[in-house]
DNA sequence: CTCCCCAAAAATGAATTCATTTTTAAACTG
DNA sequence: CAGTTTAAAAATGAATTCATTTTTGGGGAG
């Protein structure tokens, strides 16, 4: 029922049996809930005791989280969180809300029934979790309604590219929701525009929403970097 | 001078004094020249002799090419290149079309003086490499100046995801010019026409003739891929 | 002759070990 | 006492080693 909720943005799928497969995941969740700060050092040997594996897995997973651009390697010097800064979330969004509009356009024109359907439903649930004021669902089935969107635009390297990149937002996104409960109204609507010209077809008209809708998040997110970052000295990056 | 040859597609650059950077740009070469073919298994004890690395960081490379999409692991069975078949090659073209054309819409409001004359420079020099049919010095050029292109829209993540999906098609891109060499003409008029509304700045009609650029282009990588796999029994994966 | 089963060989996944670089911290100098 | 130098400690890069899985090839049953 609520499969969405445990669901893992990943662009390739690591194989599921090995450790550096497993390794992935958990990292990324501690990158996204924030356990590993951006910028600070990571230690290989405590995030092996933490995860009782050998460096050999831990490294390679951090090689790909590497590739993937969360964390930055330096030669001799260890692992860091990529710290986002304004001017990348600035230009991540601009990439992503290409693509999701892109695949709006896709999805009003190649959805079928039975996913428009699942849409819906999982729509309803969200607005559920938003009357109820529940943070943690209603953000896991809102990035399943993202997600369902680009799988219903059926392009595969659309969706994997797109999640590539919301991946390295995902963190960001949790903190402007805890930030800015105000705009949640607001969001709410939104989906419900979104929804409504989705079972409608209008694929131009989605393709504006979607933008716009992420356009506002990313206004959100940034005037909830630079409030959490009024007393520091010149640290603006997440 | 002709820098531009050597030049590497990668996403994230890897670091410069490690193994394990150094095998990420060799296998992407071997995978990009077809030294190793799609789809067949690849022994990493091979690739550990013929590099003279152990297979720490080969197989450290691997996951990154792995995350990337250029080979895939299959959990205890070895890594393998990817192949492309003709819905996948689609979909590919469909997200770079998308990204490509956008960088030609922003690029033609920011590019400055400089980097304009700096495109105009290779634009130049890669027909005189048509005039003297140099494909090799034609075809990195080429490349060459689509990154400048992405470059000048100063979206650093708009050009690390370009240039991850084009690098997955270097192969193709590479078989097809040697395969249609009849198409070149048009390719090389097309180029003409990019670079005139470049400088016109008209950044929609220059988004409409990328897209199309790369609608050709893509045709006749598909036309490549049938012919070379005519007498094949439905093998018609590249 | 074909198919199946099983043992030997080879390949992969991961831990350990070794070498080099960086970090630290204390001692020394001015 | 501040700043520099340097030696010890720690961390990273890579090779080696060990364990497990897969592949392969031969022998036997039908």
């Amino acid at each position: 029922m609520n499969s969405a909720v445990s669901k893992v943005i990943r662009a390739f799928p690591a194989p599921e049996g090995t450790l550096h497969g497993a390794l992935l995941d958990n990292l990324r969740q501690m990158i996204n809930q924030g356990d590993l700060a951006p910028g600070i050092r990571v230690p290989e040997r405590m995030l092996c005791q933490k995860f009782s594996v050998s460096r050999t897995p831990l490294r390679e997973a951090l090689k790909v989280l590497a590739a993937e651009g969360l964390v930055v390697l330096l030669p001799n010097r260890g692992a860091r969180v990529t710290a986002l800064d304004e001017a990348q979330l600035c230009h991540l969004f601009e990439v992503i809300a290409l693509l999701e509009a892109e695949a709006g356009r896709l999805a009003a024109s190649r959805i079928g029934a039975a996913a428009l359907a699942e849409i819906q439903g999982m729509h309803y649930r969200m607005y559920a979790h938003f009357l109820r004021q529940e943070l943690p669902e209603y953000f896991a089935l809102n990035q399943a309604i993202h997600e369902a969107i680009l799988d219903a635009a059926e392009n595969p390297v659309l969706k994997a590219t797109y999640m590539g990149l919301a991946g390295r937002l995902t963190r960001a996104r949790y903190l402007a929701n805890q930030n800015q409960p105000e705009r949640w109204q607001q969001a709410m609507d939104e989906h419900e525009m979104i929804l409504a010209t989705l079972i409608a077809r209008d694929g131009d008209k989605l393709a504006k929403l979607l933008a716009q809708h992420l356009a506002n998040k990313r206004d959100i997110i940034l005037k909830s970097i630079r409030m959490s970052s009024e007393g520091e000295a010149a640290a603006p990056a997440l």
